[in-house]
DNA sequence: CTTGATCGTCGAACCGGTTCGACGCTGAAG
DNA sequence: CTTCAGCGTCGAACCGGTTCGACGATCAAG
């Protein structure tokens, strides 16, 4: 493998003259310019990464840590990843993705060594042991997830709240006067997934200002017992008109459940899903949602983490705490309720 | 950050002495050897991987080139990237992980820059343009998937053809005389998705071995279009009798089709799909399957890559191309057809 | 009491880049 | 005809590790 000195020596000049004509950093005449490159070009020079790191103390790698439950949902994953290693390239970093399950060590083992110039941490917990840790770390660090604590870090994360508030208004607003939210199952928010609370506490909020009956209840991640759940739900609450979402799982189960009870959605039940555009298509979803744009998050969040790494300035801002609004993508799947339909004989 | 000049200061002793006692590369007192792990341990001491890098030419990162594309079904993917993050952590190296557009530019400067000490490849093609650049490259490189030239490389993958054998087989066995085989989508094939045809290929020849009618079509990766081709299908061949699945999307799908035509599995038609035991859980499919296993290859990928990396005598070893055995996990979804059941009345 | 091997440690060189200060040359200004 | 500024280039130092050869001390053998 050619190195500078070989390019210097082909060209004719000292290795600091072929680094500044490579980097143009100083003026070098045109004449010997082309002869740098021309000699970097005949040698397929590429520069050695260890030695550039050792040098600027920068990697052009980022960090990413991330967990694969293997009781959520996969296809969600996956585009956070996605947006998070797109954006990153475009912006000229390569990603260093870290599963491991201890989180914090991993953390400590890739800032410390001074592999990567920026951490983004996904699965973020309330409490998350990589916090503080990431905190007296070095290297700036961004987070898709809202944490207890955001101090030192710049995080990135739908409204979960506004989402919930506004799956309660929409139905609200068509006439709904109970609803169930199925939400993620218990385990999750014992893992500290503060965003499945969020979203509930604040539906639970806003349909009690509406005088709105919410049942919110725990789902599942999983077939075949996310759709008993579903059967189960809906018999208990028979006379509940609305279904809202906070569930991959349940949603994929959904229509297949409609159509064993011989339940038509929007005519018999009104639903809102809360997931990515993405994901409906995969599953070909036919419900009106709200979107949680994993690649949107993931490339904000990386956006800033590189702004961070490449400017001083940037690096002395304050950190922001930056929230998606949801939006509502309509699916026809809502309508009002039957009992408010002028032909219904109750009326 | 602490150098290891600062440990030896710390301690006492030079650097090349902190060097061989932290590393054991050569005799070094108790005594010393004590106050330099103090001295470490008290400085919170972690070797700049830069720098090691430098000094070794060794970086301790793994490259995984893969792609996510829109239009395969992502959740099998995810267990894939798991597969080889797990085994490399455990092998004491990280991952890169880099879903360039361009996978062989991509590829050409991991391995130049030496940001690398190998390569494993994912979603190979039957010409895989990244080949070349892999057999160039001073870092040994595996594969998970076969190409079409395997010189120079480590391919690891599912024995296709013997799996398309095996499925036939067993329903021949059952006394089964028509059979529909749903591919993967044509444009998979077009990007050069061997494994595609491979098991096709395999189940039309020993069908005709058996005297069996296949009839083999290219899939759809995503609802709705896949559960209408469904239809289609069973519509078009209304006299087969068995099912053979290698396409995750169909597979998903299939439950609520066989519900939508009160079709039961197995009495009405037998079924067996190709997937992992993972994405059957995930889907709470009920059907038979041949185990794709792709934690188990991308470790196998991982594990030789290392073996190479890590000795002279194993690079030097002849390339292996190893394939995993189809395994067929019964879940019921197989039976006798109809017709030659005793108590039909048409015997 | 030398001789020689062994053990533990040190200094220096090296890996391959970047960057700072200095220096020679050219050309314009005095 | 000097003087000085600025441009282009070079040499050297540095980043933070690893590793080789050498050297002094210790101790057993001759």
């Amino acid at each position: 493998m050619a190195t500078i000195g070989d390019v210097a020596r082909e060209a004719g000049v000292s290795r600091s003259t072929a680094s500044y004509a490579l980097s143009g950093k100083r003026p070098i005449s045109e004449e010997v310019r082309r002869r740098v490159l021309a000699a970097a070009e005949a040698l397929a020079y590429t520069p050695n990464a260890g030695a550039r790191a050792l040098a600027t103390s920068r990697t052009k790698v980022l960090g990413l840590l991330a967990r694969f439950y293997t009781d959520e949902f996969a296809p969600a994953m996956m585009q956070y990843i996605q947006g998070v290693t797109d954006t990153a390239r475009d912006l000229g970093y390569d990603t260093l993705l870290v599963t491991d399950e201890d989180g914090a060590r991993a953390l400590r083992r890739i800032t410390d060594s001074r592999m990567v110039d920026g951490v983004v941490l996904m699965n973020i917990a309330q409490d998350d042991p990589r916090l503080p840790i990431l905190r007296a770390a070095s290297q700036p660090g961004a987070t898709v997830g809202l944490p207890g604590d955001c101090s030192g870090i710049d995080v990135f994360d739908l409204d979960f709240e506004e989402a919930g508030r506004a799956m309660v208004d929409h139905l609200h607003r068509l006439g709904h006067r109970e609803l169930i939210l199925i939400s993620q199952p218990e385990h999750v928010v014992e893992r500290g997934g503060a965003y499945v609370w969020r979203l509930r506490d604040a539906a639970l909020e806003r349909a009690r200002q509406c005088g709105v009956t919410l049942h919110a209840v725990y789902g599942e991640s999983r077939q075949p017992a996310v759709g008993r759940l579903l059967h189960t739900l809906l018999d208990t609450y028979p006379s509940a008109t609305g279904l809202l979402v906070n569930n991959e799982a349940a949603a994929a189960a959904l229509p297949s459940v409609a159509h064993e009870r011989g339940l038509r959605v929007p005519e018999d039940l009104s639903v809102i899903g809360r997931y990515s555009a993405e994901f409906a298509a995969a599953f070909s979803l036919p419900y009106s949602f709200v979107e949680s744009a994993p690649d949107r998050l993931g490339s904000m969040a990386v956006r800033q983490l590189v702004r961070r790494v490449e400017s001083a300035a940037a690096r002395r801002e304050p950190f922001v705490v930056r929230f998606i609004s949801p939006e509502l993508v309509s699916r026809g799947s809502t309508t009002p309720p039957r009992a408010t339909r002028p032909r219904t004989p109750a009326r």
